[in-house]
DNA sequence: TCTGGGGTCCTAGGACCC
DNA sequence: TCTGGGGTCCTAGGACCC
């Protein structure tokens, strides 16, 4: 039998954050998203106070300044060393990881059942990441993903349980199944579960129950796959290979409503060269790209306007400036005068590897000598400007980003330092 | 004043093919 | 009056995940 482990850090950011300030030790904090904007993450104390996950932060200011709840902004530099410094510590115990989030792994346990309890492991996973990272994890471990999603549930809502849930067993896995609500099923979304209810089915036992068949013909093939895995039949396997992408989005509110093309065009070309960067970081090339602009649709008595435009590139790149240029072309486009503007962003799709490039029909053959010579250049420069950029983020840039204090940047007021990023953010002792 | 960002997969329906 | 059957590909939109 199969077995997995999903391993979850608890509070996530908030434990981030917490672990280099241990003055706030028993305070209530919260991480908010960009911009500012929602709460992501919550303290225990602060998830007491009754503070909602993804609430608005302006909708909270009463209650954070009353309970003197400690805000951050979301510090990504710090989250993805932390999160990396888990992964490594879980990789050293397992035979295979997949990490499947910034802050939750699936193990492969097949095997380990013979020479160790599952949960004597688990426990064992959690003293060894607070001991060598510093950061609490909870561990579900069951015969499937979905199940083992479940058991990662119980072990964080049941402090009982120790933080760590095995339902090898089927006649455990059942007992839980009908405390659980159904939207609390991995894959089961609001508008699931309220189908769902609507047709009786409240409980993930409930779910677990039905027909494979009925529920493929009345829903479709992954919540069928759903019911199976919930009944111990695995359906996903571990991925161990990161999937290639298949897109690359780069998009973001503004600080600053926007209102003129100037900055508009700026915001764009630094998305635009931002995505152009992680293409060339997945090895691939680009044949599709969309811009899209909109006004904030939360303010229903402004006029609202939302436009998103697609072109085809002639041949596939991932030159910044080629990139860049196309975006300019479709931004010309679908610009309105007379809009306060909140959000705009790129996307880029279509991909092929570097190693099979279709050239254009009516392009200078790789034959020419001079054309290969500009390409081979041209892809010099953009790693070089990588190379760069990846020892100090924006060192290099392209004029057309405009300056990085412009209107349009991201609000972050209560950002924290890097501390094991940055040697001058380096947390002191004293 | 203030409401995140970045992804994946599936389905239905239309266009088109022989 | 009567108007096939079987298939592919693409796109938009919906739903989900963290």
């Amino acid at each position: 039998m199969a077995v997995f482990a999903l391993v979850d850090c608890n509070n996530f950011y908030a434990a981030c954050e917490k672990l280099f300030r241990p003055d706030l030790k028993r305070r209530p904090i919260v991480v908010l998203s960009n911009n500012d904007g929602c709460v992501v993450a919550r303290s225990p104390e602060a998830k007491a106070l009754g503070i909602r996950m993804g609430v608005p932060a302006f909708q909270i200011r009463g209650l954070m300044k009353q309970a003197r709840v400690v805000t951050f902004s979301s510090n990504y530099a710090l989250y993805a060393d932390m999160s990396a410094r888990v992964m490594h510590t879980l990789e050293s115990m397992a035979p295979q990881v997949e990490v499947y989030s910034i802050d939750e792994s699936f193990l492969d346990l097949s095997g380990v059942d013979f020479c160790e309890d599952l949960t004597a492991f688990g426990q064992r996973v959690r003293r060894v990441v607070h001991d060598w990272v510093g950061l609490p994890v909870c561990v579900g471990i069951a015969s499937t993903k979905t199940l083992a999603k479940l058991a990662n549930y119980g072990a964080k809502k049941y402090p009982a349980t120790g933080g760590v849930v095995d339902l090898t067993n089927a006649n455990r896995a059942r007992r839980l199944m009908a405390l659980v609500p159904v939207d609390e099923v991995w894959g089961v979304g609001p508008r699931l579960s309220h189908r769902l209810g609507a047709l009786g089915i409240e409980s993930a036992l409930d779910l677990a129950d039905a027909d494979p068949a009925w529920i493929r013909a009345h829903f479709n093939v992954v919540l069928e796959r759903t019911v199976r895995e919930l009944n111990g039949i695995s359906c996903l396997e571990l991925e161990m290979a990161t999937p290639a992408k298949q897109q690359i989005l780069c998009s973001r509110s503004f600080g600053e409503r926007v209102c003129t093309y100037e900055p508009m065009r700026q915001a764009v070309t630094g998305f635009m060269a931002r995505a152009a960067e992680k293409l060339r970081g997945e090895c691939q090339k680009a044949a599709a790209l969309t811009v899209f602009v909109r006004t904030n649709p939360f303010k229903s008595q402004e006029p609202q306007y939302s436009r998103s435009l697609s072109t085809q590139l002639p041949t596939p790149t991932d030159d910044t400036r080629d990139l860049i240029h196309a975006a300019s072309g479709l931004l010309r486009r679908i610009w309105r005068d007379g809009y306060e503007y909140h959000k705009a962003g790129v996307m880029l799709g279509e991909f092929s590897s570097n190693d099979a490039e279709q050239m254009g029909l009516f392009e200078p053959g790789k034959d020419g000598a001079p054309s290969e010579q500009r390409s081979r250049r041209n892809q010099q420069l953009m790693h070089t400007l990588d190379l760069i950029n990846q020892k100090c983020r924006g060192t290099l840039y392209v004029a057309g980003q405009g300056q990085r204090d412009a209107a349009f940047c991201m609000r972050r007021e209560h950002l924290s330092p890097a501390y094991t990023t940055r040697w001058a953010d380096l947390p002191v002792v004293r």
